[in-house]
DNA sequence: CACAAAACATACTAGTTAGTATCTTTTTTA
DNA sequence: TAAAAAAGATACTAACTAGTATGTTTTGTG
């Protein structure tokens, strides 16, 4: 195989089993030699492409985790239509799609934020920047449906953006202790009245 | 000093440094020997008391962790006076008289949620226990307000409950990543209008 | 095709981990 | 006060950790 291809498929490998394992036993806990068990290659291989753990670590991050949210939390924010379709199909009813596995195991970045939030600067700088992009995204949507006169102008932006992914983060922890998705709906009716009362009539 | 005194105070002294250092910096990296140096003594000492970690990671849990939730978050809950007054009490005005120290590490409990939430049956279910005293405390709170008028009867009580501990939980997250309070201050606004749609006009 | 460089493998290091075995010290009790 | 039991200390084990040193294999290039 060409070298710089073949480079950067084991990279990709690398990054999707680290990816895997930390979502399903956390970051901290997840060791070099577990991640080359499961890509099926050897330490040799990894410290070629990755310097260190942390290496690793801001490259799932910068890259697998924020192209994830990107792609489930904001790029569907961009879609045409009714501001409040919009927002319940990805605050609420996007978490009824989840997979057992997604709702066993939290959000990958929540708990990233959770366990190594304080843990070194590099990982919070990383993690901050993809709420950042988040909370961006859907002040940008709630001050379009302002203009559209959906939502009621005296509302702030930035306190319904942050409220919204607040509430989406903490129940998806709060969802890990429970065999059942009885949460999950309560949370969705406590958002869908929050949802109602930015609604102008 | 008597025996069983002096057992008690000990094991009270190993929980008090194993909660700080796990709150500091998580469960799973914070080792016995780290814990025992904090309290001066020794592994013996610990094995005499405790028969393993996980021991000790419940006993935190239960104790430590459910009386201080029962401490800040549940009994405020029952103060007299307007119920609307308690919610903005316990869930908007607390959370700005946090230490700086508790803005960084974030929430005891929601770390753990994160961490070990799908690690071990066992602290799954100390810590949903908790939880559900906690969103117990809420729904009877919101039940009293409906009695008194003051709350509309249509809400969901347990919906508005989950609601906002996820909330709450969710931001107690994500401020971590940041390293002033603006990102509070939206929380803060966002609840604000979050419970002043409850309220009967 | 020879040689260089990249990709990967093997074998190690020093430090850390949970837990155990066995010791000494302190407290209780007969 | 002597024996017993609890509290605590010391010294270990085997497994695991991030990272390194040095080997072999694969790929690119003159």
């Amino acid at each position: 195989m060409q070298q710089d291809l073949k480079s950067e498929l084991t990279k990709q490998v690398i990054i999707d089993e680290a990816f895997r394992l930390f979502h399903e036993n956390g970051f901290k806990t997840t060791s070099i030699d577990k991640i080359m068990i499961a890509t099926k290659l050897t330490k040799g291989a990894f410290y070629h492409h990755y310097k260190s753990k942390k290496e690793l670590g801001l490259e799932v991050i910068s890259s697998k985790l924020q192209s994830r949210v990107h792609q489930a939390m904001i790029e569907p924010l961009g879609e045409l239509g009714d501001v409040f379709n919009v927002l319940e199909n990805t605050f609420l009813h996007r978490i009824k799609t989840f997979s057992l596995y997604d709702k066993q195991h939290g959000c990958p970045m929540n708990n990233l934020i959770n366990e190594i939030g304080d843990f070194e600067i590099a990982y919070q700088f990383a993690l901050k920047n993809i709420i950042e992009s988040w909370k961006l995204a859907l002040i940008k949507l709630i001050e379009s449906g302002k203009k559209e006169g959906v939502i009621h102008e005296y509302i702030s932006s930035s306190a319904v953006a942050v409220f919204l992914i607040s509430a989406f983060e903490g129940i998806r922890g709060i969802r890990k202790l429970y065999d059942d998705d009885l949460i999950l709906d309560e949370y969705i009716s406590g958002l869908a009245l929050y949802l109602k009362q930015l609604k102008k009539v």
